[in-house]
DNA sequence: CGGCTACTATGACAGCGGTCATAGCAGCGA
DNA sequence: TCGCTGCTATGACCGCTGTCATAGTAGCCG
């Protein structure tokens, strides 16, 4: 998640997306997020000449690709695909932030959600394309494993659903418990749903960017 | 959810719950709960003197217990209880409201998690609580069906983790999909924890107000 | 140099939010 | 009637936020 050193419009994208999972929408303020990301606020209304609505949307596109890229990254980490072995590490990105930083910080797409979702509708459109982004690519990753195509999507979205409610829980409890439960109870289901073999070999699959 | 017309503390409680599962914390203004409340204005001072904290604290502990005690009465409402059944009532109360009231409610205790978890403390134990009442009443429930009793509550809190994300994914959907495919996916696998036969008749059980 | 474009720098403004201060009122016991 | 208590009624304050207006700077082309 390092954010590197792109140019000023992409930091405060990338700072509007740790802001808002931090605080929420409405509590993360415009000149915050240009200190957040050393920007000059004067560029605020130029590059984001909507608003914060635009800049929100950004933030939120923004970590519907994150997420959706990193399950390549962790398909390749593994040693060989399975579904309970991508949600293991979907859901250990999330205990080993909360173990080395603290639980700070949720889901931007979450908070956008819970914040925006009646509001804005551009941005409730935003967050559905976040989950949509997210949900192919762990849907793409479930049937390359072997995952019948009629289940890879239901199992996807399940997924999905299980980690963000299991982020909640484990934010409130100030522990992973949530987090490594919904792991270790899903797995096998996941596991079972897998009929054929898996295709392919080590890396690679209908996932990009 | 009918709020009835008790005292207006009650309704101000009530209706700030109301307020923030739509708008989240931050959007929902104290005045604007009151006017909901049909309550004045100078009651709140004098009902919640500790301000607006302790306003979210005491609606999210009216959303815990209200969530609690719904698990008696879903129990109560089946012919013979199992758990995907008791998780089809709680998946149907959300897809109910969104089919008749459109998508613009949420849950208020993953609204207070987002929005203060990292700020306000208070709130943020007040929402664990929310979520340990709801899911001792969901486990209670479980095991009263035959689930054993070290199953029990991590199943319970993956059923509260899937439904929370779920409802998520479908405000942003504007679509209750996530919300059915979480209970059919997660059916076979609650009913799978049942060993022994479930004790007692047909209603009651270990949860109680 | 002029002129144009991309970006930055401030200051102001209008609105709203939670909170406080103060005062009013109704009821009731003595 | 007095005084006390529970509740209501307003108005003001201060801080913050998103947004706009305006002006400034840097670089590049001709």
């Amino acid at each position: 998640m390092a954010g590197a050193e792109r140019g000023p419009r992409e930091r405060m994208v990338f700072s509007a997306a740790q802001l808002i999972r931090r605080e929420g929408v409405g509590a993360t303020g415009m000149r915050e997020v240009a200190a957040h990301a050393r920007a000059p606020r004067g560029s605020l209304q130029h590059y984001f000449p909507d608003g914060k609505e635009q800049l929100v949307n950004e933030a939120v596109g923004w970590a519907g690709r994150y997420a959706g890229n990193r399950v390549a990254r962790f398909l390749a980490a593994l040693p060989e695909p399975t579904p309970s072995g991508l949600f293991a590490e979907m859901v250990r990105q999330w205990t080993d932030e909360y173990e080395s930083e603290g639980f700070d910080g949720g889901c931007p797409v979450a908070a956008a959600t819970v914040d925006c979702a009646r509001t804005a509708d551009s941005t409730r459109q935003a967050v559905e394309a976040a989950f949509t982004r997210w949900t192919g690519a762990v849907a793409g990753a479930l049937a390359d494993m072997g995952v019948p195509e009629e289940r890879s999507r239901p199992l996807a979205t399940l997924m999905i659903s299980s980690l963000e409610g299991a982020i909640l829980i484990a934010r409130a409890e100030r522990s992973v418990r949530a987090l490594t439960t919904a792991a270790r109870e899903l797995g096998p289901l996941l596991d079972a749903a897998v009929t054929r073999p898996a295709k392919g070999g080590g890396s690679g699959g209908s996932v990009g960017s």
